[in-house]
DNA sequence: AATCTAGCCAACCGCCGCTGT
DNA sequence: AACAGCGGCGGTTGGCTAGAT
């Protein structure tokens, strides 16, 4: 159990020696914590409106406000940004997000920031609240998305249709948008895994797609597509970091792809392109539209993409290595 | 009506990696 | 190379609320 009362008297005594030596934000002398008041986020709001995000540690201060700068960074991401979109999660919403953790775990950061305008707080507190116990109830393991009981794997799937539409949701290869999109039955645009994919997948023994690791190596190493958020957008982490699996496959990643991003993160002005439309057509097997205004950043992802599909895709290493 | 219980979710904590010095 | 500061992340907590007893 947590101890507020004690570890903050802690704090609160270690904070002078603490703030000797260095001045941590998290220092408690004075200020306040719990729930954020109206004022207090119209302070807030104000001045990040004002003088934008960032410089957390000093922030409150300037804003005049009694709160550490995480705890004021934490209020704008997770409430108070212009972006985050409140209300329930859609079901196209849920099917993304179990799909993204299959691949990438607990990386709710990583999760959230291919799911427009939720947080990684408000995702990771479905997941716990929602959709672990949905996938416990149905004799999945929240952690590895497997069978529950090894054994029961060989028995027949839960008789319920909706149980079956998870499972099956669950097996299937997380849609990517390399080569085009299509219409889920809720009508928004994911992106989807092209035929060469399927084909892969298909002829590859080692890629069956119960394989946690060959479907993640899978996706990792067609890093391009793996990086392009729901909306169509490039997306990578703050920190321009690419934390798909573990510690192994990010290295897989960024041996051979990160300068492609990076180039790429530079090119795309991300909410020009939210609004652009290469990747929110249903078919985009085509070359971007010369006429369209965002012609030559659609044209320069798209070359950049085709060249890696067609050079450096698992398919395409081994057509080569068979010439 | 009062109490208990479970679920939800905003907020906090500790840790880590990056960057600047 | 070592260190400190900062921002960001994932895990966890605890207050609030609705439903059950």
């Amino acid at each position: 159990m947590r101890k507020p009362t004690s570890s903050t008297a802690t704090a609160e005594a270690a904070a002078p020696a603490a703030a000797a030596k260095s001045t941590p934000c998290c220092v408690k002398v004075g200020l306040k914590r719990g729930p954020w008041t109206p004022e207090e986020d119209e302070l807030l709001a104000n001045y990040i409106k004002k003088e934008g995000e960032g410089r957390w540690r000093t922030l409150p201060k300037k804003a005049g406000l009694l709160r550490c700068g995480k705890s004021c960074r934490l209020r704008w991401m997770n409430y108070l940004r212009p972006s985050v979109k409140r209300g329930q999660i859609a079901p196209d919403e849920e099917d993304l997000i179990l799909r993204l953790h299959r691949l990438l775990g607990n990386r709710w950061s990583l999760i959230a920031g291919r799911i427009p305008g939720r947080t990684d707080n408000e995702i990771k507190n479905y997941w716990n609240t929602h959709l672990s116990k949905k996938l416990i109830s149905q004799g999945i393991d929240p952690r590895t998305h497997k069978p529950l009981n090894p054994q029961s794997s060989d028995q027949p799937k839960p008789s319920s249709s909706k149980a079956n539409h998870l499972q099956e949701s669950l097996k299937e290869p997380i849609k990517t948008a390399s080569s085009g999109l299509e219409e889920t039955t809720s009508g928004s645009a994911h992106p989807v895994i092209s035929n060469k994919e399927n084909e892969y997948f298909q002829n590859n023994s080692n890629a069956h797609l119960d394989d946690q690791y060959h479907t993640d190596h899978f996706i990792a190493s067609r890093g391009y597509t793996s990086l392009l958020n729901y909306d169509g957008s490039f997306g990578m982490d703050q920190r321009g970091n690419q934390r798909l699996g573990n510690g192994e496959l990010a290295e897989d990643i960024n041996s051979g792809t990160e300068d492609v991003f990076s180039f790429l993160n530079s090119l795309i002005n991300e909410e020009a392109f939210q609004q652009h439309q290469i990747f929110n057509e249903p078919n985009v097997n085509s070359a971007p539209a010369s006429s369209d205004p965002l012609f030559p950043i659609a044209a320069t992802a798209f070359g950049l993409a085709t060249v890696w599909e067609s050079t450096l895709t698992p398919s395409a290493l081994d057509q080569n290595e068979s010439k």
